[in-house]
DNA sequence: CGGCATCCAACTCGATACTG
DNA sequence: CAGTATCGAGTTGGATGCCG
């Protein structure tokens, strides 16, 4: 399992393509940040601004995630002050049918699933 | 966010539902398990022989929530041994369409992946 | 503006041992 | 057989603060 941490030693091993990707975009960031590009550019302020509650150091790493995995491109324009623009490629692009699948089913089955808590709950039974 | 430890303290917030959702199928062993149980019933065991490398402890945990998330059901038969049954509900199984797309561009994208992770690496320009 | 480094609390996950 | 309890190492992720 590869880490997000600011460490250097990067390694990739993973012999499973599922266990890989889902490692890489399984956590809550990358599917919110892939979501708030798919319109289009953003600066990484603006990104900051799109997702609402992630931390300056979450969004810088996971962007470095994404762009490592080419999900999307990282643009710096030498100005001053540093303007950095991100978009999605046409990797992440295309990641974007899948998900918004998984995304639908989420939204159409949230209510099932809270209602299966809810029952599980007030059943402590045999448990 | 949910958490899967021991305790018994369950709290229900995240207004997101694909947050939430995420939070639960996201890692790497819930997915596995629906998988192993799409072609049928198994029983504890027989799941630990068939997702290989889990522990236990965690086949233990990931069940449980799966069941109190209505994605599988738990069948105890009691009897000298004991004998679980596991299976997938309606709803388990309706996720596995979303899930089985996502397993799909998995594996079609891999190879792009790990290719843009080797050309960010040979790559060290301005970072 | 964009983003790393540091520190730290919380959580995850596995190994092991014990139970009905 | 099918778990639960306990312990402990390793990760994750947020809060700051500094820097070009």
């Amino acid at each position: 399992m590869t880490t997000i941490s600011d460490g250097e030693e990067i390694v990739f091993e993973q012999p499973c393509p599922i266990r890989d990707v889902l490692d890489r975009i399984g956590n809550q960031w990358s599917l919110l940040i892939l979501e708030a590009l798919a319109p289009g550019t953003l600066r990484f302020n603006a990104l900051m601004r799109e997702i609402g509650d992630i931390s300056k150091q979450m969004l810088s790493r996971t962007l470095k995630q994404l762009e490592q995995d080419g999900f999307i491109t990282r643009t710096l324009y030498p100005e001053v002050p540093p303007r950095v623009e991100y978009a999605l490629t046409d990797l992440g692009r295309s990641f974007l049918e899948p998900m918004q699948q998984l995304v639908a089913w989420a939204e159409s089955h949230h209510r099932a699933i809270v209602e299966a808590r809810t029952r599980y709950q007030a059943n402590p039974e045999q448990r």
